[in-house]
RNA sequence: GUCUCCAUCGUCUAACGGUUAGGACAUCAGGUUUUCAUCCUGGUAAUAUGGGUUCGAUUCCCGUUGGAGAUGCCA
């Protein structure tokens, strides 16, 4: 059977980076096997799912070269009676059951199966004991086991769990007496008899575990008697997440689930559900979170973790997708820098990293200065023009010297964010930067070398780099400064800024009238006394 | 509290049980006879901790510590 994949954000807002390094990845996998990639819109959840997110998240995907398969994309809300027809389902067959526990009308439950040959991964793991509070009593039930722990302080703590994690249940005292033996009653508990046990100290049961194989984590288990009955349709008649999800699962036909680590728990449920619903469970491999720079996951308020940020800072959708693409995996061979064939044959989940990762802006910067320095000539104008005509200095420009100063600043580029400090090539006088002025115009000599630098400039026909350079060399000697020692000076009385690309080619760039032009006004209103 | 998972330079990561523990980003020093960037050379820097198993452990096992997730009529 061929591998299909899908992604399944919920459209809330922005996309943000670890949502969409899943898609990446299942990606990633899905074309390394030859398989499909489908996209599943869960807008199910009305109140925050809004068509700009929806539209945001397409676009993002689009801008990421993400392309899915079998469009349009599944809406969830499309598929709401199917949910609903599932639910039936399970309650005919009495794997789910309705109950009032919030107190705000019926709600469907799925249950845990008591009988678990049905589920696959499921073993016996031997006798297990539980303490309980005797204060709280147990109560016994076709919902469950509800009882209080015990705390290392021996006060009650919050426990429970569903029925199937207590097979072979004995409840006894604190003298060891028993009080109540499930096997005795099993077909009373199942038919929705409840017992409530006081004074009760301990429960003595079988010990049942789940098992499934994850692909990314290896085998993961988890004991039933740490698992609930879930909520799958809410008391407001709407399916919860768990149901959707596994029911669209099904209709969609997926084979592997890969998601973010936060749904490891989710998964042994999900499992049963599959089971119940009479469907084979996919194979699952989850992804570890992606974390911020404190280390911490990034919470809603993180506005740069956003996707969308990253393209307005002007980083580009190649070198995203390989930064992200190297986030908690790596082909093994010290390759960094690769193109998406390059990825896409390289990628396993089995190479994934157990452990959550954080991001590095710098080295997704660098990776990025790398795929713009790699850009031909012509792309980095042509996209370096539009971002200029994004600034109000750049919305009426001069096209051949902006061409110019592309070429002169293209291995300067880091992100295309950059490009509002080219402001200095456009304006007439710059914005002068106090720091590199304190520093660069107040030596007296330097000031007198600029001022006859001014006077040969104005007599010049021709205003190259080649014709500047000696020119400013030997002024340099006449003032009796070292080699290269006017070339700061010059630089920030005619750009404002310290830093840059060559001064010749930048004051060639300029031309003759702006140098000009510039100098006086540096040498009049700038100097530092 | 309980359950599940995780742990190699500051960060991302590599290392069939045998390596001087490798690479990249960042950082530091130097070079490319002017700044910045590029490029080149070199340096600093890691197996959380305690026990096992083994001739030999980053690697396997157990404990500890630290971290994350789950424990919702959120997804």
């Amino acid at each position: 059977m061929s591998v299909r994949v899908r992604f399944a954000p919920s459209p809330t807002g922005q996309v943000h980076i670890g949502n969409i390094r899943a898609a990446i990845f299942n990606w990633l996998f899905a074309h390394h096997e030859g398989g499909s990639f489908l996209l599943r819109i869960e807008d199910t959840d009305l109140e925050r799912s809004t068509p700009e997110a929806i539209a945001t998240l397409l676009e993002v995907m689009e801008w990421l070269k993400l392309d899915f398969d079998e469009k349009p994309p599944l809406y969830q809300t499309s598929q709401v009676q199917k949910h609903l027809a599932a639910a039936q389902q399970l309650l005919a067959q009495g794997d789910a059951y309705k109950d009032n526990k919030g107190g705000n009308g019926e709600a469907i439950l799925f249950r845990i199966p008591f009988d678990t040959a049905r589920v696959p991964g499921v073993a016996e793991a031997g006798p297990a004991e539980t303490l309980v509070h005797p204060e709280v009593p147990v109560v016994v039930s076709h919902k469950g086991v509800d009882y209080a722990g015990v705390s290392s302080k021996g006060k009650p703590a919050p426990g429970g769990a569903t029925l199937a994690g207590f097979l072979n249940l004995v409840v006894k005292d604190t003298q060891d007496n028993t009080l109540f033996t499930l096997n005795d009653h099993l077909d009373e508990v199942k038919a929705g008899k409840e017992f409530t046990l006081p004074n009760a100290a301990k429960l003595c049961f079988t010990r049942r575990t789940i098992t499934y194989h994850d692909i990314v984590k290896g085998d993961m288990t988890k004991p039933l008697d740490s698992l609930k009955d879930v909520v799958i349709v809410r008391s407001d008649g709407s399916p919860v997440f768990h149901l959707a999800n596994v029911v669209d699962d099904i209709t969609q036909k997926v084979t592997h689930i890969i998601r973010g680590d936060d749904h490891v728990e989710n998964t042994f449920k999900h499992i049963m559900l599959f089971a119940c619903l009479g469907a084979q469970p996919p194979q699952y491999g989850h992804l570890p979170m992606i974390v911020n720079a404190a280390g911490k996951p990034y919470s809603k308020r993180d506005g740069d973790a956003f996707v969308g940020d990253f393209r307005t800072k002007g980083y580009l959708a190649d070198a995203l997708v390989n930064y992200l693409s190297l986030l908690g995996w790596a082909p093994g061979d010290n390759r960094e820098k690769m193109t998406r064939d390059e990825l896409v044959e390289a990628f396993t989940l089995e190479r994934v990293q157990h452990g959550a990762a954080q991001m590095d802006i710098q080295k997704l910067t660098n990776l990025n200065g790398l795929y713009i320095a790699e850009m031909p000539e012509d792309d980095f104008r042509k996209t370096a023009l539009e971002w200029i005509a994004t600034f109000d200095w750049g919305k009426t420009i001069d096209e051949a010297l902006a061409a110019k100063v592309c070429t002169l600043m293209h291995s300067r580029t880091k992100v295309f964010a950059d490009i509002a400090q080219w402001e200095y090539f456009f304006n007439d006088i710059p914005a002068y930067d106090e720091k590199a002025c304190t520093k660069q115009l107040k030596d007296p000599t330097a000031i007198t070398a600029l001022k006859s630098l001014l006077e040969q400039f104005k007599a010049l026909d021709s205003f190259d780099a080649a014709t500047l350079e000696p020119i400013v060399a030997a002024a340099t000697e006449a003032a009796g400064l070292g080699h290269g020692k006017l070339n700061q000076p010059l630089r920030v009385a005619v750009t404002g800024s310290a830093i840059g690309a060559g001064i010749f080619e930048t004051l060639e760039i300029l031309g003759k009238e702006k140098s000009v032009k510039r100098l006086e006004y540096a040498l009049a209103n700038k100097v530092v006394q």
